[in-house]
DNA sequence: AAATGTGTGTATCAAAAGATACATTTGAGA
DNA sequence: TCTCAAATGTATCTTTTGATACACACATTT
């Protein structure tokens, strides 16, 4: 449980007093250590969760194999829950926490209530539809175009842009499941690019040349 | 141009009167041909377009190959540009008129605006959102995860249940380029569902036999 | 130091998918 | 009817990706 104004110097998305209070008298406080699921496929979902602090990463399951679909940081929410406010709704999607993640959760009729009453409230609601949905597509235009060596050579340069670091702190396993394939492919295509003078391998993470 | 009766009696989904008469004085109507491309890649979107009568097909590109995103139908509208609506934006996907269509056009910073004012146009907006996502997302993970010959199976009995009819009318080059692949691989796949006696192969058309 | 779990390297084989090329068929329109 | 473009059939070859198996390295805990 937060101080309240330390919690919207995080939350700056709701700038309006009385959004402030009605998020205070309605929302729960949690705290998920890594690796709690927070959300599995197929869960009915009644229920807002907003990362305060912390990371969630929200993937698809498929037998032996995973794919990312987005993470969720700080001030921000998932769309599965959000769909949720408006129709029945259950996840198609999982959700765990890889950082120790402190997350403000909201019961799930209030999100269409507020969104004609607060304007920064329906904000947040339009800009995650729209932003998950930019993500989710640049994703699917991957997969369906890219060979999987160009998608592990641009999801380092991302990273590496990201964390202004050329150091990218994954195991090969973790970075499989980010791309949706197995650990052999990732291993095997990094090898390449060390052969290639790109990269240099390490144990548990990977130095970018370039 | 209609009878404001005739396009409501198709429009079931604006019911307010004062959001009809708000629709009658900012739209405008107009028709695409079949094969009319409407909206490019890469293109500044600050319209909405609203389908009365018709089907656009939307979808990306690559190269020399394509893939479905999905299908407006009547009544429905799209994302990029409903996106377009709340921030600076430029479609990532390309829209064709595939049946001659009459389209319903609004100016983009309606959107936000009337979504305050009138209730059945939020909820218009949010489920379009929703549908939008929840498709791509489905898309998404048959990609990931499903050989093309298993796609193609379900393309075909997903066809035969949407219009009852185990006719289904399309060439193996827009098959392709609807689960984006190549021609040559469809031939493939479809020659060896006709010996297995899945389907029987006919020019323009595919008949399925369960 | 031994035990354990995770991370990495790599070989072998099989299957899936793509690229290319060319022949043949069919239907629509000149 | 003739012509042409679109649609289809199919062979060959290559590349990409996946599956499986096993060895070894490294870090942490006991």
């Amino acid at each position: 449980m937060e101080k309240p104004d330390e919690l919207f110097k995080k939350l700056k998305s709701f700038s309006e007093p009385e959004l402030q209070k009605e998020i205070l008298k309605h929302g729960k406080f949690i705290k998920a250590n890594k690796g709690d699921i927070l959300v599995r496929e197929g869960q009915y979902l009644n229920f807002l969760p907003i990362v305060i602090e912390g990371l969630l990463r929200v993937y698809q399951e498929n037998d032996d194999r995973e794919i990312l679909l987005y993470y969720v940081g700080p001030e921000q929410t998932c769309m599965m829950s959000l769909s949720a406010a408006y129709f029945d709704y259950y996840s198609t999607a999982n959700g765990i926490a890889i950082e120790p993640t402190e997350i403000l959760v909201l019961p799930a009729h209030l999100i269409a209530e507020w969104q004609l009453k607060y304007p920064s409230w329906n904000r947040f609601i339009i800009k995650t539809f729209k932003s998950r949905y930019d993500e989710l597509l640049a994703a699917f235009g991957n997969v369906a175009f890219k060979p999987i060596h160009v998608r592990v050579k641009e999801y380092l340069f991302a990273y590496q842009k990201n964390n202004r670091s050329s150091k990218v702190s994954i195991s090969h396993q973790n970075l499989a499941n980010e791309l949706g394939t197995t650990r052999v492919v990732i291993s095997r295509i990094l090898k390449q690019f060390e052969k290639e003078n790109l990269i240099k391998l390490h144990r548990g993470y990977i130095e970018l040349k370039t």
